[in-house]
DNA sequence: TGTACATCAGTGAACGCGCGTTCACTGATGTAC
DNA sequence: TGTACATCAGTGAACGCGCGTTCACTGATGTAC
């Protein structure tokens, strides 16, 4: 305060205890995902604000990984398993099928519009398939199958139309997806609360056939 | 061929006569549109990449553009004008007004498949919202109105089922942009054909009355 | 208990690159007289 | 018709920056004897 020959922060980190050097990995993880977290495409994620963030020298990022790309990655297969989580966990608080499966739908959404630079990391660029991985061992699908199977247990409970199940996940998914994408490219849209676009869209794609209270 | 010491290809590009200045805008437009519609985010288009493309030297792209971003906000412009003109051009092929809005939809998921880079130009990315551009006035609005004109238009004939055109076009936007989104950034998931994807979102967004025939 | 040593967790210095942007300039060409 | 000159369409040279990546190194710490 007041000092007015401000220098660059330079943060002083503890050098990891002998043994212990794989925690560097799980801080350098840790900062990629905050810095991602507000804005963007992962692009403009530099390997040295990344280091900046650990409060490392850059070099040290290859202690860890090999280049700059294995650790967009790791980031990548986190933030997967975390909305696999979310969604898991949101579905579990309701007690029936279509209240499960909305709940699960609203946590993606929501998930998707609290972090964006994660949901566009996921979901608008080609990283999995640019790091030559196909779709069934994609860190994502496991996300898709669940949506799978809680449609499947609408349907099977006669909460929603009978059909076949993957395309009608494959509907939602489309669905939701618009609803997040779009309002994060297009914040300036007079969009309804995401709530009714939900339901709007759990009812024409999915076809529930019971409110979907609990 | 053969050629064992490969420069860089020196672009030669004759200067324009004077009083046609303004062509070389025209020139960087059209280079900066090629070079994006291939891939990805705007970010990776550089000034210099342009002008190597065009043929010049890097500091003659601020003859026309006052900075970088001027010069994106040109591309989307173009663009944005260029989607509505497909998407018009294509429903006035069919001759009933449901067969209009399918061909309307067609279209507009057909020219992001084929130009994905600037498909993420003008809806992946906060471009307008960046520059200040409020949602009435940003360039792309013009292609929701012909929407929610078509659905309108539907809803008059009893094609489709009455309601609030805004509200319908809305949700199918969300579907069409789902549609197209997912496909880009997912090529390896198993997705049905897009004519498939679209008259489901159709038919459940929109609820069409009557088939879309022409 | 003391000490030599291997290992580990990083750093120092540097590389070449492409980027956006600025400023002073050049040389061809149309125009006024 | 001839010529001086203003204008126009660019270029030359350079800036400082942040980037990914490489290579040689340091110094603290645990371990073997």
């Amino acid at each position: 305060m007041g000092s007015s020959s401000e220098e660059p922060t330079k943060l002083i980190r503890a050098r990891n205890r002998r043994g212990e050097g794989l925690r560097l990995r799980e801080d350098i993880i840790e900062a990629a995902t905050r810095l991602l977290s507000a804005y963007s495409q992962p692009d403009p994620l530099s390997l040295r604000a990344v280091a900046r963030e650990v409060g490392i020298t850059a070099q040290s990022m290859y202690l860890h990984f090999s280049e700059k790309s294995d650790l967009i990655y790791a980031v990548m297969e986190r933030r997967f398993g975390e909305l696999a989580t979310t969604c898991d966990r949101a579905a579990r608080e309701a007690s029936q099928p279509a209240g499960r499966l909305r709940a699960r739908c609203l946590a993606y959404c929501r998930w998707g519009m609290d972090t964006p630079g994660h949901y566009r990391l996921l979901f608008e660029t080609k990283t999995t398939g640019q790091a030559g991985i196909a779709y069934p061992e994609s860190p994502g699908a496991a996300v898709f199958s669940s949506f799978v199977a809680a449609v499947h247990e609408c349907m099977q409970a006669g909460a929603a139309q009978p059909g076949d199940p993957v395309e009608a996940a494959t509907g939602l998914w489309i669905g939701l997806h618009g609803i997040v994408s779009l309002r994060l490219s297009k914040p300036g849209f007079p969009w309804p609360p995401v709530e009714q676009l939900v339901d709007r869209v759990l009812d024409r794609m999915v076809r529930l056939t019971v409110p979907t209270g609990d």
